[in-house]
DNA sequence: CAACGTCATGGTAGCGCTACCAATTGTCAG
DNA sequence: CTGACAATTGGTAGCGCTACCATGACGTTG
């Protein structure tokens, strides 16, 4: 006398309907959907004509509440404008896109309590796994990662102390290489410049510095820095503040090429020529560093491809086969061109 | 004799542990924490201790189950990694970050067919609202977005039809608007470069087709084109088969700014000099083109803000206020700079 | 002062699915 | 031929939460 049907449901089949149009338990419909190969040869096609002619798609809250494992997999980026988390977040939808998984990202805005707040907002949905940028958590957001109970691969960086799994490459080194090919190239005042400053441009600065310190050639004063987010009109600002402050300057690398880009413009503004008076080096490589006049140095970082392989190493986790190489580094490449072709 | 907690939960608490630690029911903790003006002053205060000595949070996925209703917000854009739509993906989460509401982000790779297969997917997670690029879904597509069941915002261009609600700017105005700024600027032999042509690409080319035949200057050999992804080596390489097909060529409308960019880059390798001999339009203003030298002519949009309107016009539609105006058009401001200025 | 709201609270019954534990059948070694 | 065991299928009992309805304690009103 009741009809219990699609009174808060939206009428959509469950899988009670399906099981019923095929004639078996629901149960049944539950494995042949997730374990074809638990269920015989005869009902997995009738189940699967009933879903159909049905329509039948499962509910993925249901799905999740009953499993206590949601198909879903969190990313924790500082930035989603920034060419270099985009394109890594690319990756990681690339890789996922024809399984079951789907994506919850968040934007930490740089900020380690933003990260936190995520995490806790991820927790409780009991994510496939999780995937975090930087290996810089605060000891809260650590703890969130370490009890999680899922996967976590912390990328961009490699380090120590891995939380679980990492892959990326040495910030550290990528600037001692920058600037030791600077310092090869015959440059000799050669400045740092960066915006923003996260703890992946404070060690490439460290990496700058050893080089700089190794050659005997550092000097505070060639360091111009700013917290404020990394634009093209920043690097034009910063290039000037730098010439002001030392106008010996006679190179510069960039913590990304935005500011690269920006100090080549003001370079050609001013007729300052390049390479021969300053010298360029910017950082990541994107597209356009190969195609400005004069084409600009960069480090090549795979961020496309540090993507892909932290969803390869979750997913490898997921199925109960942990990557044998918990720390993966994908290293990084110089690209000489001509803005440091003296 | 049974011990049924923590069996298959991960011995999180639930909101029966509350209820039983604030010595109230159930469904009282769940208004509590859902409308807590429908519960009186005296047991707010006793849930809300409950809550935060056992540290409970309640569980995203039961919630969803039970109310048919997920805090989530579905977002399909064509590209992750296009500045423009991570602008837009931008003002959604900043827009969002304070509230209860869950972010699925979608890439449909500017396919009609993964659109819709996003969609399917989205869809039986009963998204609390859903932000779609662009105005040409498939007919199967737009089926979905109707009977979604929630507010549906389409963004990035107006039109005649929308699904639900849209916020945007004319393509086709923008287009004719810089095509006109060089006419008016004295370009006779002016070109339009587009790489990736998706439909707003498309329509940005029928604005410029407009205002070149209204003043008598439309010559079907002045477009170049290609479905290849944009790149600003790909604006170089067009350029050069757009000089190649039309050396007289003395103006160029490029369908973003990355292609605009690679002509720049060009024109400095091939020395020719800008504005003087070509000049040059892009779309969309990125921050380097105002940094550029010369600075560079674009079509200034609204990228951000559309994000921050769309949640703002779906949040209210949420609450049973429906935006009087359904469609929003935010416009764009032609930026004249020194490309153009002969 | 009876009838009728209104407010605050709680009990019950699911939401749609899967973990767990049978039950049934067929297969095969001993 | 029998017991053991694997393969296949199903029933039951939740997962943690909220919709719906009921209850009792207060006003409020004619």
């Amino acid at each position: 006398m009741i009809k219990p049907r699609s009174r808060r449901g939206g009428g959509r089949p469950t899988i009670a309907d399906v099981a019923r149009k095929a004639g078996v338990g629901a149960i049944t419909v539950s494995r042949a959907l997730r374990e074809p190969g638990r269920v015989s040869e005869d009902l997995r096609r009738q189940i699967e004509s009933a879903v159909n002619e049905l329509g039948y798609v499962p509910d993925p809250n249901a799905r999740a509440l009953a499993s206590a494992r949601a198909e879903v997999f969190g990313v924790l980026v500082p930035s989603l404008t920034n060419n270099v988390f985009a394109e890594v977040v690319r990756g990681i939808y690339d890789s996922l896109s024809d399984g079951p998984f789907r994506i919850q990202l968040g934007n930490t805005h740089y900020s380690g309590l933003e990260e936190e707040r995520l995490l806790q907002v991820f927790g409780p949905q009991r994510p496939a796994a999780l995937i975090v940028a930087g290996i810089d958590q605060t000891p809260a957001s650590r703890k969130l990662l370490e009890t999680a109970g899922c996967p976590v691969v912390q990328v961009m960086e490699t380090g120590p102390d891995p939380v679980d799994l990492m892959v990326g490459f040495s910030h550290f080194e990528g600037g001692k290489a920058a600037a030791e090919h600077l310092i090869e190239a015959g440059y000799r005042r050669i400045g740092f410049i960066g915006a923003r400053m996260d703890p992946r441009s404070q060690r490439r600065l460290a990496g700058y510095r050893a080089a700089m310190d190794a050659a005997g050639l550092f000097d505070a004063r060639l360091i111009t820095t700013t917290p404020v987010p990394s634009s093209v009109t920043l690097g034009r600002e910063l290039f000037r503040d730098a010439l002001a402050k030392v106008p010996s300057l006679d190179g510069v690398f960039c913590n990304n090429d935005d500011i690269a880009l920006g100090v080549l413009f003001e370079c050609h503004r001013a007729s300052i020529a390049v390479p021969k008076t300053v010298g360029i080096v910017g950082f990541n490589d994107l597209d356009m560093m190969e195609v400005a006049f004069p084409s600009v140095t960069s480090v090549r970082t795979y961020r496309y491809e540090i993507g892909r392989r932290a969803v390869a190493m979750a997913l490898a986790a997921i199925e109960g086969n942990r990557p044998e190489q918990r720390v993966v580094d994908l290293g990084f490449e110089l690209k000489r061109r001509e803005s440091t072709a003296r």
